[in-house]
DNA sequence: AATGAATGAGGATTCATTCAT
DNA sequence: GATGAATGAATCCTCATTCAT
């Protein structure tokens, strides 16, 4: 029942040093994303980064080795934070059509709220590393069910994920027409092959809140 | 009108050195899209090209000034020539919906052909950097004429770029399946508005001849 | 003489304080000198010997201030222990010829059983910087005696060191030939000018125990 | 029989930019000399380099990709400026016991004209680098002619070069006594077995003439 | 026009040292 | 006394650019 006091202390320093470690890292990953987001993927250095978040050279290094396993530790986050936020928008929501309006809709919307943020995101190498397993599993089902009417699965991502890239990016050129993001989704579905009908419906469905801060803005 | 002896040999010699200065800027030039191919915009150095043109440093810079530069004489001559190509390849072919067609047609089986080439031009920069004025005509005149039906040409043109860049990746990363570039095509058109019945029209078009060697080969 | 009785708790925990301290202290020396054995006296960095010896940075700051400083203390450590063992082994010995005899084939002896240990040991500067006067001593004793006959105490020294030094090196190297220990032990004897008959005799002593387990292998 | 004149300029351009770039890598391999041997082989830094040779820091790069190559480049240049030097000095003797007495006495002498030299050249590793084949073939012979008395050629080399490496470190630390350099050449005839008649004769030969400019020193 | 050795500013990287816990 | 995350000065290395031949 005794307890050995001389452990307890390293046990909790060890705790402590983990979770500032941890909370470093975060910090670099967000300061990441927006210089990236600023700058591209291949313009920032290393300076860049340390002073966006506000560590030193030695740090960096301690987390990272090169801009190259920052990039990829960003797009990770980046892609687990966008996935859980559609998540929450969707919430029990089952029908494939609509949970990809809605997942669309949440894209371009972002698109729209955040362009620095998009100017990242927006790019095939980004959009194919991620798998999206819940889009492609959205798309089969909605086959299954007859909503939708496409050769393949494969072909039916690339139509999806190809169009928003470009409107993602017609965003972050500014100048998009009025009602551009419900005449993207228009065309999307009517490629995956789903009705005038169905099409009317979906867009007619309430808009997603959008209530979380850009990310690329400096939290301070 | 009379005749400097004295500057025939001169002219002669000018224009034989103005054919071999161009004959090495197009060697660096065709290198350079190699390059580009393999490594993407950023990454290469002065190096690279020379290496892969075969030429000397001091060489590269009689020829261009930056990397920027570079790229922009690989983007201009690319897409001369795939302009060219494709206006060969349409011939005298007035229908909008099958010119497009034949258009698609034409970018796929490039890049089905030639994946280094595929890798350079399948960016998002490239495809909206070159204004595609024929695309868009063609969207406008089948929107007149009744063939297509899609809210508006900004749209349109996103998502028949968009969905190509995706589609050229895919030839990229290997792995299609079979009859990939009609179903493609198949769900771009339906994307457009096409009428089932007119989309099996289109692809029941005979296939352009690809004639032209890969330009991504060294010519050696 | 009275005793304060609130002391004695702090003289015990003093007491194993210090132990504690002490101990590990002789844990950083003897991993240092497996790292200074495998990577030579520059190359190696704070971070090679606190993982050899499986401390953290703040700890082995705790104990030396420089590596210079652990270099230092290892050879000293090293030094006083090759001393002991040695005095250990000859006992009461006091022909200087036999005593540097059984000196050599210790030092030769232990390289053979420990490359490690004799790849630190085994370099100039550190053989000239333990100043041997025990061997000084021999040396001068013999010379009195008529059993050496070399042109100077310097000289002999440098003689005998020096073949030492490439000797035990050349047990590091590896491939060694049979008896290379006498063979070695011959040529410094003649070269110290001890006759033909007095060398035979030293090279039929019973050979030292070597009882002691290598220093340069990890201890747990 | 005619000579295409656009390539005899070529040609000579080529041979004139080997030899530049020939050049100057001489003159690194020749400063790092003088830098090794001034700072030792571990402390020295590119900036070190560079400014003995007064070259820029891409220079340097061009030629050696670390220090550990230029140090590899500066021991085998050295080797070949001592063997050369050495066989000059020797001319036609064919003795071994004179060929290995000359010998020695070059080193040790050279070692006390410059002792920055003898720093750089009197380390263990150095000597059992070069493996001295015209040394062992020495020993050989001298050993058939009944010359030497060595239990073999092995030891009788860690005899020669350990000793020879302490002696020349002797003159490294200073102090060393009258005669030091006849009395280890003395020291070393006796370890490998010579009489006392032929040691006496070898010590009488003429002493090598030295002329060589120490090159540790600047050339300018 | 072509060549390639040399240059050095700009940026990447290391590692001894500190210090809050 | 022990810990290890954070620091930044010192040093390394790259690569666009120049220029004599």
């Amino acid at each position: 029942m005794t307890t050995d006091h001389r452990n307890e202390p390293e046990n909790h320093r060890t705790r402590v040093g983990k979770q500032r470690r941890e909370r470093t890292r975060q910090k670099i990953v967000e300061a990441a994303l927006r210089v990236f987001a600023r700058m591209g993927t291949d313009s920032p250095m290393i300076e860049d980064f340390i002073a966006e978040a506000s560590i030193s050279r030695g740090t960096f290094y301690n987390h990272f080795n090169t801009t190259a396993e920052l990039l990829q530790a960003t797009v990770e986050w980046l892609s687990a934070d966008i996935m859980e936020s559609i998540e929450t928008e969707l919430g029990t929501q089952d029908n494939a059509l609509l949970r990809l309006t809605v997942g669309l809709r949440f894209w371009l919307g972002k698109a729209e709220q955040d362009p620095t943020w998009a100017a990242f995101v927006a790019r095939p190498e980004f959009i194919k590393e991620l798998q999206f397993e819940p889009v492609r599993r959205d798309l089969r089902q909605g086959q299954q069910a007859g909503l939708f009417h496409f050769p393949s699965e494969h072909v039916a991502f690339d139509l999806l994920a190809g169009t928003l890239i470009l409107a993602m990016r017609s965003y972050v050129d500014g100048q998009v027409p009025a009602d551009y993001t419900n005449a993207i989704i228009r065309v999307v579905l009517q490629g995956l092959g789903v009705s005038e009908a169905n099409i009317n419906l979906a867009l007619a469905q309430p808009q997603p809140s959008m209530r979380r801060p850009p990310v690329s803005m400096p939290s301070c």
